[in-house]
Order: structure tokens, then sequence, then C-alpha cells
DNA sequence: GATGAATGAGGATTCATTCAT
DNA sequence: AATGAATGAATCCTCATTCAT
């Protein structure tokens, strides 16, 4: 039982990294049941159907681990006020959280936005869950601050996820470019800084004090 | 000759779609030289000698366009005052062409994305040749203005650029999650001033008003 | 025990219908173990060495049974009289219980067809098993009948093997051609008259008035 | 030009052999290569879509030529009368001819009754289309003669069809159970004279004197 | 300049079978 | 007796590429 588990893990892991590196089409089976560490790609059709279905698996895993951000920092608040969702600290705090959780886990948003492009809906069903509720928590956060008019917040929310998102998920891109490090802890703690002053700025809130650093996730 | 070009041409056009909405290794040349109304994969090899040499055309083809985009926007105003690169009305100018371009154009922001991931650093080398002038005069623009250090510009022009190329690059995604065509003219013409209105809030400018429209490019 | 006794009949079941329709190389183990209602292609292995130990298996039970039809039909009458054997009656009820058999295991006379075409002598093997006494009846019946030298009774007796068998046999293709369903009860009364009057017919018996019903025999 | 016929039919040759002698599941791509004199698999797939459409069109090319035969026999003596094609020599001509196409070619019979088991559909439509006009000139011939009605009409001449090609068809099987080489010339004569005998037996025709032999007719 | 043919390598997937539990 | 897991070999088919025409 605990060897199922393993086996299983394994092959996500190595999955996800092949994935998030190459793409659906730019990944065999053959290379993944390698990196998995078995000895046939056999082996992997024991655990998902096919090669779809591992990918789905994959994103799939991602999207459950942010979705529990998502509703920790929800949830937390909620037990005091209702309305404290909409509070600074609150985006704030999601913000940490979201930043935390992609430097740890850079994979992720490459997934994601491979699911985007790669065309076959059935894969962009699966990112889309990720971010519908992502969607909705950033409506409520922005709704009624700053400058912007109803049909506006999209485009704002947009714009956050592509800044908060596009960080991680086109690092090599921004090194190369940037001739920088974007992904060392020095450049993440200053990308944090500047996202939240940006999305502050943006949201017209009077800029939070730093609240308490929160723990780092790991996987 | 004539005849040349245009089969090159049919080709690039068709291999464009196809990288965009394929990625490199989705993609056969089977599938492109269909799509190019040829009859044999075997023609494509007449004008490019292979598989990635066809995607690095596809690619600088690209990039040649936006950077000439980049060329007028600095060379403008150019004439005239060295400063007034900088000017406000510049940065609106250039979003402007920016967006137009784009939005004609949604392809060649997947390819960069795409180009960016796809690991390989002969691809992203290209499209890195395409953004540094970008980032550069991003810095130009952005020196001095706002609240920020040096330190923070790679971070914001990281942000502008995602926010800018993510719209059409992550189209299809945005539209799942919205449930909303953010590609027709209405919703472009919003994006447009939403992102002119984020830069000018983070840059510190005081909002120019509406310039004169410039001319769609179109391919 | 008897739960053994029904896994292996379950098995056998699956397995011959799977054999029937779609040969030996188009059946796969799993997808008898589907049919059988296990869920693991593994609890084969408990019951049959092997894919072809199980063929065989399903042969040898479908054989054994024509085997013991056409024991009944010599041991009946040669209990009086060795001669008996010859009369028409007796070859009419031998049509008749043969009729019965494959009309109601309509799979049997297909896996003897496969069985002779499949190439591999051992298969085969099993199939002769069973046709040798049945050809040997049919010469018995033959001999000294009709205007045939006895180098023509094999020739003869091919044929009504494949009347008899061949209806049944190629029952599909046959409701393809003649668009009728020839597999049910009024169609099949109609074949045991025709083929009973071509028998005589080419035995040049003089018809026998309708000998009483034999029982239907099920599996 | 010869070239591609040439390569397509040496495919089709051997196709023909395998697929007779393995059925459709029983033969592989690779199998038919090798038996082609190709070096690779992947040029099948340049003549032939796929494993189904080879199958098919080799089954296509053997019905071809038995459409051929009957058009012929049907057309030759409508030249002088319409009724002739009833005539008992029009009737010992066709079987002549089939017995020595079939002869030529026993690879056919095995197609088609493959064909006709192989559960798939598609391919028993092919089968079937060759077998219709079969049919229908055998219910012209039939059509009046002997002691049969009209319901017993596809009766009879299922049980002609399996005479006469399930002795090629099933070949190896009947001579494991006779013992005897059944396709040597000379019991290929004696099968066309029982042959003959029985269907004029069963059809009720006065002997035919024995009309021209025919050219064999080769591949 | 365009095409039909050929091909070696590799793609995803399924096969029959074995072994530990 | 039955099952989940693992695996080597084989399956069909597609890949990018080359060559003669």
């Amino acid at each position: 039982m605990r060897d199922t588990r393993t086996t299983r893990d394994l092959i996500l892991d190595a999955a996800e990294a092949r994935f998030a590196e190459q793409g659906f089409a730019g990944v065999s089976m053959r290379g993944i049941a390698a990196e998995a560490g078995l000895k046939n790609q056999a082996s992997l059709y024991h655990h998902f159907r096919n090669k779809r279905a591992l990918y789905h698996a994959v994103l799939e895993r991602g999207v459950e681990a942010i979705l529990d951000l998502i509703g920790d920092v929800r949830r937390r608040p909620a037990r005091t006020d209702v309305v404290a969702t909409l509070e600074p600290a609150a985006i704030d705090a999601f913000l940490d959280r979201a930043l935390d959780y992609l430097a740890a886990h850079p994979h992720l948003p490459r997934l994601i936005q491979r699911a985007g492009l790669d065309g076959d809906g059935r894969l962009r069903a699966t990112a889309t869950r990720l971010l519908r509720p992502l969607y909705e928590s950033g409506l409520e956060a922005m709704r009624g601050r700053g400058p912007w008019t109803s049909a506006d917040l999209p485009h704002l929310a947009a714009g956050i996820y592509h800044v908060v998102f596009g960080y991680f998920a086109n690092g090599p891109l921004l090194e190369a470019v940037f001739e920088e490090d974007l992904l060392r802890p020095a450049a993440v703690a200053r990308q944090r800084r500047v996202v939240k002053a940006a999305v502050a700025g943006l949201l017209g809130l009077r800029r939070v004090r730093s609240i308490a650093p929160t723990k780092r996730i790991t996987p």
C-alpha cells in the first residue's frame, strides 16, 4: 500500500518535471518512465490510462495544492468577519502565500500556461478549474477598490495573474533577458515587495505594514 | 522568383499558426506542408534546412516586425529631443502600437512564450533578441519614475511585459476562465485603457489625454 | 472446489465467445478476464498455463460435446444391428442432432473453422480429432449409396460437412448477403429440411418420412 | 510509374498471403513489409493508410477478379439468348471457371471466410459486395429448377457456396482429416466432377456432356 | 521548385506472462 | 484462489529527413 503511493508519486513527480520543461508533445513516456526509475514504460500504464491522463493527473495535483492555498486564506479571516476577505491584510497574505508556493513549485505555473496554450480544450478545462476560484477571490478583493469600473475588473485580474504567475512561468526567458537569476531568494523577495506595492497601488490600498512572514510551504 | 517568395511565405504563415497553437514538438512537418497547401513535406526542405530552422525563421520574422515597431517609437521623438523617449506620450504611443500589433498577430506572443519555455536554449536566444531592446526601452522609460529603486526595475519591466503580452498569449485560457471573448475589439479597447491606466499609475505619470489613435498595423 | 469449477467455466465460456468472434490472435487475455468477470488477467493463469492452453481447452470442450453426439447416434442402432448405422433414419437422426447442437452452439463451428485456418498445426490437431470420427461415420453412411465411386467419397463428405457446419460458421456473412436472419428458428427449420433433402438426393435415399423430433440439446 | 505499381503490388501480394494464412489480427505490418521485400514498415504506410485499409485493398483486389469471372460467364451466352444464362451449360461453365480460379488462388476463399468471421462489419461489407452478385447469379440459375420452393433457394445457394468455396478455404483442415492432398490437380479434377454432379442432381439438370475445358486463369 | 517513394528512429500503447501478497 | 504490480517484447503508426525524378 505504501508502495503503491510511492510508485504513483514517483511517476507524477517525474512527469511534472518533464511536462513543465518540454510540454505535452515534447515528452515521451519512455523518458518519464526512465526519470521515474521504472524499467519499462509499460508500468506507467498500470497507474495512468494514457499520456493525457497522466498529464491531467499532474495538473490536477498541482491545482489541488493551490486551491487549498486559496481556501486557507479565504477561510481564515472569515472566522471573525465576513468582509474581512477584502481586507488589505488578506490580500497581502494571499500574495505572500502564492509567491511562496510558486517559488517552491515553479513547475506549476508552467504547466498551467502550457495547458492553456496546448490547444486541446480538455487540458485547458483543468487549468480553468484552478483559475476560476482564484479569479473569484480576486474579484471579491478588487470590487470597489481603485478607479476601476466593474467591466475593468477581468482585465485587472488577468493583469495581476500574469504578473504573479508569469514571473515564475517565464523564469528562464526573463533570466536570459535580464541576465540575472530571478529565482534566487533575494530576487524573489524583491519580486514580492514589488508585486505587493504594485497591487496596492492599483487597488488604491494604503500600504500594509509588513505582516508576519508566512511559513514556506514545501511539497 | 515571385513564386519562391510566395511559397516560402505560405510555409511561414502555416508554420507560424501551427507552432503557436501546438508548440515545436507538437507540430509535424506533414501538418505544416498540408496547411501550406503543399502536397508533400519534401517541398518544405527546399526552403528551410530542417524543422528547427523553420521554427527559427518563423520566430525571427515575428521578432523583426516588433523590433521595427519599437524602433519607430524610439526614433520618432528622438529626432527632436533625446529625453523625449521618456515622455508619457511616447509610452502611451508605444503601448498603443504594441497592443495594435499583438491584437493583429496574437500568434507572436505565444511563439515567444513557447520559445522561452521550450527548453532548448537556441530558440530562447531568438526570443531574447526581441525582448532585450524592448527591455532597454522600458528601462529608459521607467528610470526615475514612481517610487521604485533601480533594483526594482527589472521586476517592474517583467510585470508590464507580462500584462501586455500575457493578455494575448494566454487568450484562450483567459476566455475559458472569464467566460468572455477577450479578443473582440471592445475588449481589446478596454484592455488598452486599463493597461495605460495601470502603467501610468505604476510609473506615477499624470494621465495622458487620449492621443490620436494609431493606425492599425496589419500583416 | 465448487468455486474452482465455476471460475474455470466462466473463463471457458468467456474465452469461447471471444475466440469464436475474434480468433486466437485477435483476443487478449485481458479481454477474456474482463468478460469472465475477473478483475485481473493474472487469475487466468491459475486455471490455464497460457493462452494457447486456454484456446485448446475451449476447443476440446466443444469437441467432446460433439463427439458424444456422434457416439450416441452410432451406438444406439448399433445395439440391434450393425448395418443399421447406414439406415436413412440414422442419417436423418444424426443431421437433426447436429443441426440442433450447432444452432444452440454456433460458436463451435467457428472455432473449428478458425482452428483449421489459424495455421498452427497444434490447434488443427484438436479440430482433426473431432472431424475424423465424424468423417468415418460419414463414410459408413455413404458407402454404396448414390452414383459415387469410393474416391469421390471424401469430396462428398467434405461437401456435406461444409453445408452443415458452414451455415452456422458463416452465419454473419450469409445474413449480410441474404439480408435475412438465418439463425431464427424458422430459418433453421427450413435449413434442416433443405439439408436433409439434399443429402437424401445426393445419396440416392428415398426420403424418410419425418421422424420423431429430437430433443433439443442445450448447453 | 511502373515502379509504383510494382511496390504496391508486391505489398498486396505479401499481405494477401499473410492475411489468408494468419488472419487480420495474426499478421504484423512488420511481417508484411519483410515479406514484400521492404526494408521498413513505414513504406507500407506510403501506399495504404493503415492495416485495415491494406486488408481491404487485398480483399477488394480478389473480389474484383471473381466479379469479372461472373461477368464473363453471364455476358457470354447473353449474346445469343437472354434466357441462356440459366442453361445447364452456363452453370457448368461457371463452376469450371470458379474452380479454376479458386484452385489457382486458394487465398481468396480464406480471406473471404475470415472477413466474414472477423466480426468487424467493415470487412464483412467488402466480402458481401463479392458474394451478393454471385448469389444473384445463383438465384437466376436455380429458379424453377429442382423440387425447391423459393424460400429454399437461399439455403441452397449457401450450400453450393459452401461446397465450392469451403473445399479451398478449409484445405489444410480437410487434408489433416482425410490424410490426402486435396489441392493436387487430380484431386481438384475429382472435386470438379463431384461438384458438377452434385449441383446437377440438386437442380434436377440432366447431366451436361463435358464442355471444352476452360483456360486456366492465372494471376 | 515540387513531388512520390523510401527509410531509420522513435512515438504511444498493448501484449502475454510472472511474482509477491 | 485472486489480485495489484511489474516488465520485456511486440504492436501499429508517425516522425523528420533524403533522394530520384
